[in-house]
DNA sequence: TGTACATCAGTGAACGCGCGTTCACTGATGTAC
DNA sequence: TGTACATCAGTGAACGCGCGTTCACTGATGTAC
């Protein structure tokens, strides 16, 4: 390092950030904790100090990814959205974001750090909230919001590997709405 | 090799066999062609013959993977199904293999065999075949089908995956029931 | 303001390992005549 | 029925590689006095 300083100053974030990008272009195969750190410019010995072992990076990731789904689904929400606009969010993260996606929706990975966890129920409460400004309690309110919830992560799951078949103009966004819609009659 | 024979016989449908296994038991992470060869005691240069390069091997997983899916949901609808019942049994199928599950419905791997994409086919002909025989056309029926196979999907993928809280004595199956119950009126 | 010292962040060499793939080979099987 | 031959399935040695992890280290930063 001649021009850089010996020290990064927000090394983690930007590792994090560069796996982020890693697992976006050749999924979770394509991380490892030395390519990672030839990315970032920093010797191979170093994300040990951050994350301690691979286990801890991709956990970091994971939970990278739920404080970003979570800040999508809050945007649409304070934007004034209904539970439906913010499964429409819901979708284009996942359309956006498809193997970080996949990689946080797939078989948990024990353990899972608390931060992580922390995450996970952020994004969800998001979720729960918008329900709740939406309308009066209803005795199945409950099930109605996991059911919506289900819809929205399968569509979004099914149209990005490619299993529902669509006119080539056709939007998942325009579907996840147009299927919510229907659901609330 | 003393007491074998130098030829398997089948040792193709072995390999496929204990790749499944392989990867319900660890995820893909688990699958290598040297430890299933390992596994299927047999030289680590054997599967090579079956499935050329390692995206064979995998290629071939996911293709039985939907094979077996489609026998789930054959059965349910043989068994005189309605819809509802063969989304049952999609969870239940989800349920017990959870990561092969998971990799059937990962971002597609380029190149996708020919035999795979039929096999995927095959299985969503189920889904199909089990709503058209269930009621009459409606104008919004495709709308509908992939509704309900989204929300049996994504009711799968959540419970799987640690996302839905609920009693200990919850199942899924009954979960789904009664969501896609509502859904039907 | 200056100095001593503790702590923190990143380095670079070294380790041992399992991997995918290639290769010339050999044993078994099937087929034509 | 017997023989020759082609094809197929599996072997085992060898290759080079990138990986995760450990380790003693050094440079930079922060703090106590």
């Amino acid at each position: 390092m001649s021009r850089e300083a010996y020290h990064h100053g927000d090394l983690r974030t930007a590792l994090v950030e560069e796996a982020v990008a890693t697992i976006e272009e050749g999924g979770l195969d394509a991380l490892s904790v030395r390519s990672l750190a030839r990315r970032a410019g920093v010797s191979h010995a170093a994300p040990a100090h951050h994350f301690g072992d691979r286990h801890g990076l991709v956990d970091a990731v994971i939970g990278e990814g739920f404080l970003r789904l979570r800040d999508a689904l809050a945007s649409a929400l304070v934007a004034g959205g209904s539970p439906v606009e913010v499964g429409v969010a819901y979708s284009r993260f996942a359309l956006d974001n498809p193997r970080l996606f996949a990689l946080m929706f797939g078989p948990v990975q024990e353990p899972e750090s608390a931060t992580t966890r922390a995450a996970k129920d952020a994004a969800a409460a998001v979720l729960r909230e918008s329900v709740r400004k939406d309308a009066p309690p209803a005795p199945d309110e409950r099930r109605r919001a996991v059911a919506a919830w289900a819809t929205t992560h399968g569509l979004a799951v099914l149209w990005v590997s490619g299993q529902i078949a669509h006119e080539p103009d056709a939007s998942l966004e325009a579907l996840v709405r147009a299927v919510l819609l229907d659901a609330r009659r």
